[in-house]
DNA sequence: CGATGTAGCACC
DNA sequence: AAACGGTGCTACATCG
């Protein structure tokens, strides 16, 4: 038998405390949908801990063992919270992961840019609008939530609020916004303090809500699979849901952090944040302006400070789209050290104030991990025994020390949080830690003690596909031949030679062919060698030239015709671009190279927004195509990485995958002397390298090895 | 006071 | 009509 299941909780924040208080399900009999629930269990206003009924707990594991498949909106999220619950009373809570399926997952095949919510895919595929019991569980719960807030707080309850230093709120790190979410358990307990009769409505409406989202649930499914299978796409999903288990473990495990470390970054950064502040400040005294420094970004005071005709009254170098004010991010900052005189005050205004920002940007990515972190009992955890109480009755028992140093991120990962096939990750963000020089904040990430970190990341991916995929043999040559002059595989250097051919020959006359290549990367470090990979970027991201035009190709590059350059030797690539533009205006996605393992015959379908008359921009096409395709090749990668792991895990679990970054994967492992664990680095690149086969072209994967921290490591394979 | 939009910056 | 793709997070500014 098919059910859903849907948990309400007391927040997102399941590893710090929030935990499921009802859970729903739907099911059907005799072509009719039936709902059911347990719950709600009450939770204590004061410390918001839910106190279940184990015999509710286990009867909801018997109405999993009973069904043959389970149906969740994102399964990841009510088994993790439904696992906790469990562990809180002794409990295990077991499913089987071949059962499990996803309407979210669903929802993204079928339409990877649309809103993948319950709600908007419940009125979307089956025309019911649920909306109602949104609102009316926001109603009761805003009321209740007015008895414990505002002036006269009637009572102390512990209601949701976003964490603040005057307020703090440790358990909740993620909540903000509409705190209102984390507080749908209040409605009824209002209910029962007030002795309101059984019907009333804050008794119903959080079950009315939660029940109607299983029904939606169960229904969209069968909706959703039939639709999956009309359109071809049923392989494609089943080959997703394997995806699955590899995110629950990847989130489950986390990566671990080192405090000491971050501090040191912290103190650091503090330091210099507040010199170069201080030198902004002076400056602005010098011109009698009490400047009043943003934290982040600009502000009203800075702008004027900047812009303004009696102050520096700089020229705006760029200025927004949308409201035409003048720019001071981060490339015009860079056009002003140029431009402007070296010592003048606003250059030395200028170059502090890009010191300070990015410094507070860093500290602010460093608190934000602060407030995510959980204490960790592993690895330096020293093991004791204390006299304790349980059950009413005394006893020794043995505790774990937690470690000082040590502690543990779990960022939630989304695989359908994106328009194509990239993963989003929030709480924190773990896809955005810096690897700037003189900022690297991975230098605070690491290997734990007796572990060591392996990072595998697929080279240069995501120009591998179009050029394969279009047969450009020039950029083909490159990849083959990553040894031999005078590019040594480096598309800078092939865009160098391309763009810039007088400053190329000058140098070759000068070096030779063998060394012009290093020598023009050396020597024009920070100049033509940098805009050429600006440019080249802005270029694999699909910026567009139109002729006798400087497009932002041109601009990164520094030199007009340039993008004109690279379209006509790389002729092929540009056929491509205007194949999958076809294609896009012509049904609307793009599809990844087709996988000949799942089906030979068709990729995932990305679907391409349509501009209002009725056009798709034609810088989206082809890089959602090779965005989308990497991505693929990542999903495969891990699905059969995880398989080896859980090999090696099955006597005792040792060997994690924990984070993914795009087109790289991080690897924690126990410590072996003398890079011992070198056999099953060898045979996780043989595992991932082994999807370049089912879209038919070399990916080769380069592993570095962090037996310290994820800032530094030496490339071993 | 909360919600919303914008800018800026970190990653690939 | 617009022309560089995909994200998350924080602070600032504004509005009701």
């Amino acid at each position: 038998m098919r059910i859903s299941l849907d948990t309400e909780t007391t927040g997102l924040d399941l590893r710090h405390g929030a935990r499921p208080f009802l859970v729903t399900t739907a099911f059907e009999e005799d072509s009719q949908v039936y709902t059911d629930y347990w719950g709600q269990w009450p939770v204590d206003p004061y410390t918001r801990k839910v106190r279940a009924r184990c015999s509710d707990l286990v009867k909801i594991q018997r109405w999993m063992d009973d069904a043959t498949e389970y149906v969740f909106q994102n399964p990841k999220f009510d088994l993790t919270a439904l696992s906790l619950l469990f562990a809180d009373y002794g409990m295990t809570f077991r499913w089987d992961w071949s059962k499990v399926r996803d309407t979210l997952l669903a929802g993204h095949l079928l339409k990877s840019n649309q809103p993948h919510d319950l709600t908007t895919m419940t009125l979307v595929y089956l025309g019911i609008n649920v909306q109602p019991y949104e609102d009316e569980i926001k109603r009761c719960t805003v009321e209740c939530r007015r008895m414990a807030q505002g002036r006269n707080p009637q009572y102390n309850w512990r209601i949701a609020k976003e964490d603040s230093p005057k307020d703090p709120r440790p358990e909740m790190p993620s909540a903000k916004g509409e705190t209102w979410k984390n507080d749908m358990w209040l409605p009824s307990y209002v209910a029962k303090v007030m002795d309101y009769h059984q019907d009333h409505e804050y008794r119903i409406a959080c079950v009315d809500y939660s029940v109607s989202d299983s029904d939606s649930t169960y229904r969209l499914y069968g909706h959703m699979e039939q639709l999956l299978k009309e359109r071809g796409l049923w392989c494609i999903y089943q080959e997703r849901l394997k995806l699955l288990p590899v995110v629950y473990q990847m989130e489950q495990y986390g990566v671990t952090v080192n405090k000491a470390r971050l501090r040191k970054l912290r103190d650091e950064y503090l330091a210099e944040s507040g010199k170069a502040g201080s030198t902004c400040l002076r400056i602005a005294k010098d011109y009698d302006y009490n400047l009043q420094l943003p934290k982040s970004g600009r502000n009203g005071s800075l702008t004027k400070f900047v812009f303004g005709s009696q102050y520096l009254g700089l020229e705006p170098y760029e200025t927004s789209d949308k409201t035409g004010d003048p720019s001071l991010n981060k490339r015009c900052k860079e056009h002003y050290e140029v431009a402007l005189d070296e010592g003048s005050p606003a250059y030395e205004f200028i170059t502090n104030l890009g010191a300070k920002t990015k410094r507070d940007t860093a500290l602010g990515y460093m608190a934000s991990y602060e407030r995510y972190w959980l204490p960790m009992s592993f690895p330096d955890g020293v093991e004791f025994n204390v006299l304790e109480m349980a059950n009413g009755k005394p006893g020794i028992h043995t505790r774990i020390r937690q470690s000082d140093t040590w502690f543990r991120l779990h960022p939630s990962l989304n695989a359908t949080g994106t328009d194509t096939l990239r993963w989003s990750s929030s709480n924190p963000n773990e896809q955005n830690i810096s690897k700037k020089e003189g900022f690297n904040l991975r230098y605070g990430f690491g290997p734990a003690p007796g572990r060591e970190w392996w990072s595998g990341d697929a080279k240069n991916i995501e120009l591998r596909i179009p050029a394969y995929e279009s047969e450009q043999q020039e950029l083909i040559e490159l990849f083959e031949h990553p040894d031999t002059p005078p590019y040594y595989g480096s598309t800078h250097l092939l865009n160098f030679h391309t763009v810039y051919p007088d400053i190329w020959d000058a140098a070759l006359k000068k070096v030779g062919l063998e060394k012009v290549g290093p020598y023009c990367k050396n020597i024009y470090a920070s100049s033509w060698y940098q805009y050429c990979k600006n440019g080249g970027f802005a270029v694999q991201y699909g910026a567009i030239e139109i002729e006798g035009k400087e497009g932002t190709a041109d601009k990164a590059f520094h030199r007009l015709g340039s993008h004109a350059k690279l379209k006509a030797r790389f002729d092929k690539l540009e056929a491509l671009n205007n194949g999958w533009i076809a294609v896009a205006n012509d049904c609307g996605y793009v599809e990844t190279l087709p996988d000949k393992t799942v089906d030979p015959d068709r990729g995932y379908p990305i679907w391409c927004s349509r501009s209002r008359h009725g056009h798709v921009k034609p810088t989206i096409p082809l890089n959602y195509h090779v965005q989308s395709t990497a991505m693929w090749w990542m999903m495969k990668a891990m699905i059969r990485v995880q398989a080896y792991l859980d090999d090696l895990n099955a006597v005792e679990p040792k060997y994690f995958m924990v984070c993914q970054v795009h087109d790289e994967l991080v690897f924690d492992f126990p410590y072996r002397p003398n890079k011992g664990n070198m056999p099953k680095i060898r045979k996780l690149r043989r595992l991932m390298e082994q999807g370049g086969d089912d879209i038919g072209l070399p990916t080769p994967v380069a592993f570095t090895y962090h037996p310290e921290t994820w800032a530094t490591g030496e490339s071993i394979l």
